[in-house]
DNA sequence: AATCTTGATTGAAACGGTTCAAAAGGAGGA
DNA sequence: TCCTCCTTTTGAACCGTTTCAATCAAGATT
């Protein structure tokens, strides 16, 4: 047909058929057009959830990329459930997504049966910002270790000796790989680095940032402080002021993520940025190559990090 | 068929079909389905753009919402350009979204022929946070006025006598409603207002707020601030706090919209709650009316919203 | 034993595109 | 004029559901 302007039918055809296809306000019917061509050109795209600003921005990111290659985006929040997410991984594929972005839920227990089930059926699937590293995966994250050893070791730099690290669950691979980074600057630098420098929080919140600085603060009293995303970041440093201690004077506190709101605190927030644009084309790249049959071996693909240096943390 | 469990066919039969259905794992055609159906069960949501937290928190609400009835959600995302949105819906509609719900752009020439093209074609559409008035509509938004009412008269119970609001664009509705409700408060008060309290910012942003405080302060010399969202209340503290003003000692500086980061900031910020789940429920209730043909008559709903008083503002 | 009911099964049309093969049309060369 | 070759038009099959009518089987009724 015209509509496909293919190289068979002349361009006076093709404008003819335009003109009526305008006049009538016509458009294909795109269910027509799905069956037949069974592609819906959409794609799903799961997060944990829109609480935390950083998912924002990646879901934003996402839609521009998918948008160029004319594909839309669906969108499900996982809430850090595995179950959740097998459930909405189930209605996506009920709508006939073409692929699938995820964003793996950091659940304790995750029961992964959902995506055995989907890389059993090559159905296009790439995790971005982590993965679960029991199953072979495609994968596009931040270098996150070297982002904390980075700020780690801008922080020894300047001289800091006592410093903690607020993280969640190693078992979960963007947990784990930020404190690797963080234990590898300690190693080098001949500090002690022991398990007791890492304090997990269950809450990847304000509140989790809150309630850990009670847990620990006066016991360790330490000069700085690394919170594995932004608005931990800012709950330890609100409780640290209403505690009366200064940050960055008295204590450090770095955050990561760098989401937009870091910039513009009353203190701004010394970070870790994750080139979210980048890392959401490449995705979205990587996606498309494996629906489309030339995918690259499975495997992650790690983009580079950039410290933010600003007021909350001395760095050297 | 046993699929749709119609009450026609025995529980047995359903049972032997689900047998089945599990072993083979088969899972019906959505194209198919969608042909026959008309229907894709997914609906399109056009909001801004997610840099302001405000619209993630609105996209998490509208997700579960839809969800609920076994729908999906796709988005796209304007950046307050109506050519933009216009291009959106297009592209939404080669999708065969069911619906759509808009956060209208906030654009200062706004170009409305998509729009109008939707309703011309009834398509279901319903516009949540705003509305284009020049246009027949359904739309579902906070009460504003009352909320910058309420906040105002607060200001003023407390003994503030020079209040002015950062707003935006007064052509928009929702910047308008809450220039009206400001005025509102200052007139029953017996407070002079006049057009010069009424400072008209750009961006809706970080920035717009900081520019706004080197624009006017010195002249005007304010002990109440109300900025029309609450990043742009962020920007205002933190430009008066590094000139040296105290907030809320020397200005109280008050926001709009009660995202999350505003009660976690090192100075709670005193802001209105928008009912965002409510607003959200509400708006997917509508649109679906509108689907099955048992839409209310046209107009707003509008929802209560509430004062948060936090640090940021001395109130009454 | 013939008829009526009720529930289950089978069949065909419709949804509106895509794709490919077959037929028709037109121009050029013999 | 006839044949060939190339382009355009026409036609039919197919994608996998839903829907509704028609058929069928069996149990209950008379």
């Amino acid at each position: 047909m015209a509509l496909n302007d293919s190289p068979k039918v002349s361009a006076e055809t093709k404008k003819n058929v335009m003109a009526v296809v305008q006049k009538l306000g016509y458009r294909r019917d795109p269910y027509a057009r799905s069956l037949s061509l069974s592609s819906s050109r959409s794609i799903g795209f799961l997060a944990p959830g829109f609480r935390n600003p950083f998912f924002g921005e990646v879901a934003e990111a996402l839609q521009l990329a998918v948008e160029e290659r004319n594909n839309s985006l669906m969108f499900g929040i996982t809430n850090d459930s595995t179950e959740q997410e097998a459930k909405i991984v189930d209605q996506f594929l009920d709508r006939g997504v073409d692929g699938l972005i995820i964003i793996p839920a950091e659940d304790s227990e995750p029961d992964l049966s959902h995506i055995r089930n989907l890389l059993n059926h090559d159905f296009p699937l790439v995790f971005l910002t982590g993965y679960y590293p029991e199953i072979p995966f495609h994968a596009v994250m931040a270098d996150l270790a070297e982002g904390s050893y980075e700020l780690t070791k801008g922080m020894l730099l300047a001289g800091l000796r006592n410093i903690i690290m607020i993280a969640g669950n190693p078992a979960l691979i963007p947990f784990r790989e930020r404190i690797e980074g963080f234990r590898r600057a300690l190693d080098e630098c001949g500090a002690a680095f022991d398990e007791s420098k890492v304090i997990i929080s269950d809450g990847m919140s304000y509140e989790g940032g809150y309630a850990a600085i009670d847990k620990v603060y006066d016991e360790i009293k330490p000069d700085g402080i690394i919170a594995i995303n932004d608005v931990m970041a800012m709950g330890v440093i609100s409780r640290l002021r209403s505690k009366g201690i200064r940050v960055p004077e008295d204590v450090s506190v770095a955050g990561y993520d760098d989401i937009s709101v870091s910039s513009i605190q009353e203190t701004p927030l010394t970070t870790v940025e994750q080139p979210i644009a980048l890392m959401c084309s490449e995705a979205v790249d990587m996606l498309f190559a494996i629906m489309e049959g030339r995918a690259a071996p499975e495997g992650v693909v790690r983009l580079p990090v950039s410290v933010r240096h600003r007021r909350s943390a001395k760095t050297g």
